[in-house]
DNA sequence: CAATATCAGATTGACATATATCAATTACCC
DNA sequence: GGGTAATTGATATATGTCAATCTGATATTG
């Protein structure tokens, strides 16, 4: 169904198979599968798969039907909004340790985004089917779940409302800080991703991020080469943020 | 707490103290109170708030604590994304019979948009803590809710992608028919918001927007006058909305 | 009751700015 | 050394801004 590369079912050791799913986490939200009893997990993990991508594979599609919640164990992927013409914006990165739902899971089961690989991925594909069996039994888990997805619907929106409402060097502004801060966690930070996908993060062409990255340069905010960002005042690139 | 003109706890009939929370629905979604049992209905509308706004108030200001879910029992609302710099961006109207709710209740308990009253309007206020109360107890309760809480998330995701990802006539075709098929339902249709307004519910100025109508005007897809639409040719306007 | 004043919103035009497009180079990696 | 991504410059297009005028609703006056 999916374009998978490796399918590794490792029956044979329960640490294994429901490891990489429990430590899963999303923008603060507890971890959903901490509600089930050890029965109500072993159910739901019984027959999911372990499923590695490599980079540039898509995980999932836009618009085909939702069956899987996905569990990233290891990797990096970009969430990606597929416009008429070709034109991409990427509205999430995920890495390890994320839970990627679609954001209406129950609702009209149909993803609204692609999903693709930015570096080889290892994650698990859980049935919905099986998640929604026991929202109706245990309410704890339920609320665990409202809770990802409502952590999920806050990030998406506040992303998107932040496209809509800045110019292009508080879009800029915003993607150096969210990969610094969000993805990579250091200063200066190498990243993987080409200018092309970090203008589909800030909603324009490669050549005006471009362009706008050098503005940074010349006034002393920012230095950077092909694959690395050095943020120098960050004060003054939070500003560029904020005012839009 | 909020700009109210009267507060009027009609505790003397259990009909006219359910019945317009039972009636509300949205984006298709079951109505969330159905899965209640009497007990918990009464004690979750026991202590309700019936209000009554005139046009042009602020029902539920951005960034305010979000205490209560709201049903509209009778008039019109706008739902409003402020920006920096007084850019002001229309992402839903709310009509009788829907349910508003931050989108975010179960996680920061924060307002993400401003609510403003289009007509006087009578609505019910709902302590989301009473609410919480029930998720953990009764699951059918919970589910109905996150049914909810998607189907809000992906029109209002919908409605955002579309901001982004398409031109003004797009965005001006977006606006007209969502206007003739979700909230007026008919045409021609006449319609009480400004042409600032329905430029704020397409990303634009209302300069451009008119100019935007215009065009259309002159292309025979539309007629239009001060405060009402006519589609002539609702096929071109689709596919003028699909090439964005 | 008609004539007029008033005011907010609607419209138009000229212009400024933000952003995209296209066509070269140039730099870097295998 | 060949290919992909990065960069730069020149130009086109999309959209916003500002100022002026127009329109229609309501209020005011005689």
């Amino acid at each position: 169904m999916h374009a998978s590369t490796t399918i590794n079912n490792c029956d044979s050791c329960d640490g294994c198979k429901y490891n990489c799913c429990l430590n899963t986490s999303n923008c603060g939200a507890t971890n959903i599968f901490n509600g089930l009893t050890p029965v109500e997990l072993h159910s739901i993990m019984e027959n999911k798969r372990q499923i590695k991508f490599r980079a540039g594979e898509t995980i999932t599609k836009q618009n085909t039907p939702l069956t899987h919640l996905i569990c990233i164990k290891s990797g990096m992927a970009k969430v990606v909004a597929e416009g008429p013409k070709g034109k991409n914006l990427i509205i999430d990165i995920i890495k390890d340790n994320n839970i990627f739902t679609g954001g209406g899971t129950v609702i009209d089961d149909s993803h609204h985004f692609t999903v693709a690989a930015l570096t080889d991925i290892e994650c698990c594909f859980i049935e919905t089917s099986k998640i929604f069996t026991f929202l109706g039994i245990n309410s704890s888990f339920a609320i665990d779940l409202m809770k990802l997805y409502n952590s999920q619907h806050i990030k998406m929106h506040n992303t998107l409302i932040n496209l809509i409402h800045k110019y292009m060097p508080g879009r800029v502004a915003d993607t150096l800080l969210y990969l610094k801060n969000e993805i990579y966690d250091s200063n200066p930070y190498q990243f993987i991703l080409t200018k092309q996908e970090l203008a589909d993060m800030s909603g324009m062409t490669k050549e005006s991020f471009i362009r706008n990255l050098k503005d940074f340069e010349d006034s002393g905010i920012i230095n950077h080469s092909r694959n690395s960002i050095h943020i120098l005042k960050e004060e003054d690139l939070i500003e560029i943020s904020r005012n839009g």
